[in-house]
DNA sequence: CGATCTGTTGACACTGCTCAATAGGAGTGG
DNA sequence: CCACTCCTATTGAGCAGTGTCAACAGATCG
């Protein structure tokens, strides 16, 4: 059925997932690679920013029947961790997760925040085992696609195996922003453009640019933004004082998005 | 159009195929593919850690036919540049490069060096046009490999579709290494990790992984990790000093590698 | 409703940046 | 071949932006 390995505490929660197929679609009997014909791709929210995008609807369907199933992952656990076999790649349905990379020595950084319709686990096809972990920032449900099945997928689709190299490179190139982000900027350039970076993503969502709830402690974003967490903080202050946002503990308010893109 | 002879010596002469493109021109007009059947693949020193790695002798020979030809770069020159129309990977050869990546407001910041055996271009997938600029450090040669051939080829043949995942997965390994670098590590830890991880790969090409020559500037050094070029050339000083290495200009000879190690 | 996690703010220290002067090397042209 | 120039590297001095440490306040959750 789904992953193998078992979780820190050692079981894996089935019926979390059981819980998941009860709104509105029929769960999938335990015990197999659950793939029912009604489509699930075509009627997902995030299928024009997933794997599935650009796909034609007979294509559409042919990815659902690589998708092995849903897995819903509760707020602070792991989806999986540095070093477990790599079987899959996961599309997130909904909620949020970061990928935290932790050094044999030194402290364990956050090398991303990804939110519904992103998709993770490409760190770990290299290695054939995962390289960080992968913790929901809140209660989260993914899609779970077998590398293998959607590699021999891929070879048929032309357009999938395009849409599948087009993620990696775009998380290449999310990663060299960022590292260009902490090579040369200051700390209230780092913090007004992950605010703007937030912003931009749940936009292109259809959630509310200026106003949401990060989802992430302080110190996430600075682990992130490779500053300390009391810098976050009294950047956010400042940034409050002369009016560019409001902020109140987690939820943001944008008000002047132009001023934030000029720092 | 390409020089069609072949590698008699295994010694690859630079030379003889610098005359057969025009600098900086894209030796790829349309339509006109070159592939010369003699093996080129089987025959390329980078063979166990370029594309090809992993490839039975048979399969290398069909990526052999999807390879346009070698391009040669002299130093200084770019292979492309940000914007440009993204057509082909590039494996390289001989030489080396850097990527340079250029934010609309602010420096230019390095996102990483690549020697003879690496590929690159794999940025320019995901927006079908190029990431960054990549700039030869030193006289160069690349294969030119269609990206559309190569994911023709790849529908077909598994373990070159598994192999170019690895290398994009690898990729992104390498760059969120480097961002866990930018964020936490100290001047002096992030210049012992690049001599370490220089050493490393020179040691993986059979070069000596202690005694070596920087193809690049003190300020290319500093741009990738983040830090001033005078901070690149004292700590260096710093640790000559105290007997970790030898420093004259761009030759490095470690001395103490455990030590660098410990930083 | 207490315990614990998370966030805010202040004071101070220190790493690494900026600016500057100088020296060494590489390439160029006479 | 040498002189000239430009680029690169080294080293010093002073300063500023962030980190560190600490105290406290506010959330969150069992």
């Amino acid at each position: 059925m789904f992953d193998s390995r078992t979780e820190s505490d050692g079981v894996y929660d089935v019926q979390s997932v059981s819980v998941t197929f009860a709104r509105g679609e029929d769960p999938t009997p335990a015990g197999q690679v659950s793939c029912d014909s009604r489509a699930r791709c075509t009627s997902c929210m995030m299928r024009n920013i997933c794997m599935a995008a650009s796909l034609e609807a007979g294509e559409m369907a042919r990815l659902d029947t690589v998708v092995q199933g849903w897995r819903s992952v509760k707020q602070g656990e792991r989806l999986y961790r540095a070093g477990d076999p790599f079987r899959s790649l996961y599309a997130i349905r909904a909620g949020s997760f970061k990928t935290v990379v932790s050094p044999e020595r030194g402290k364990e950084t956050i090398s991303g925040f990804y939110m519904a319709g992103d998709s993770i686990g490409m760190d770990g096809v290299c290695q054939e085992s995962h390289n960080c972990d992968a913790i929901a920032l809140e209660d989260s449900v993914v899609c779970v696609i077998p590398f293998h099945l959607l590699e021999a997928l891929c070879r048929e689709i032309k357009p999938l195996q395009r849409q599948l190299h087009k993620m990696f490179s775009a998380e290449i190139v999310r990663e060299s922003r960022q590292m260009t982000l902490l090579s040369n900027m200051s700390a209230e350039q780092r913090v007004a453009a992950f605010l703007l970076n937030v912003s931009a993503r749940y936009r292109e969502r259809g959630y509310s640019a200026t106003s949401f709830v990060l989802r992430m402690t302080r110190e996430d974003i600075g682990s992130f933004l490779g500053v300390t967490l009391e810098t976050v903080s009294r950047t956010l202050s400042k940034f409050q004082q002369e009016g560019l946002l409001t902020v109140q503990g987690k939820s943001i308010e944008l008000i002047n998005l132009d001023a934030l893109d000029a720092r």
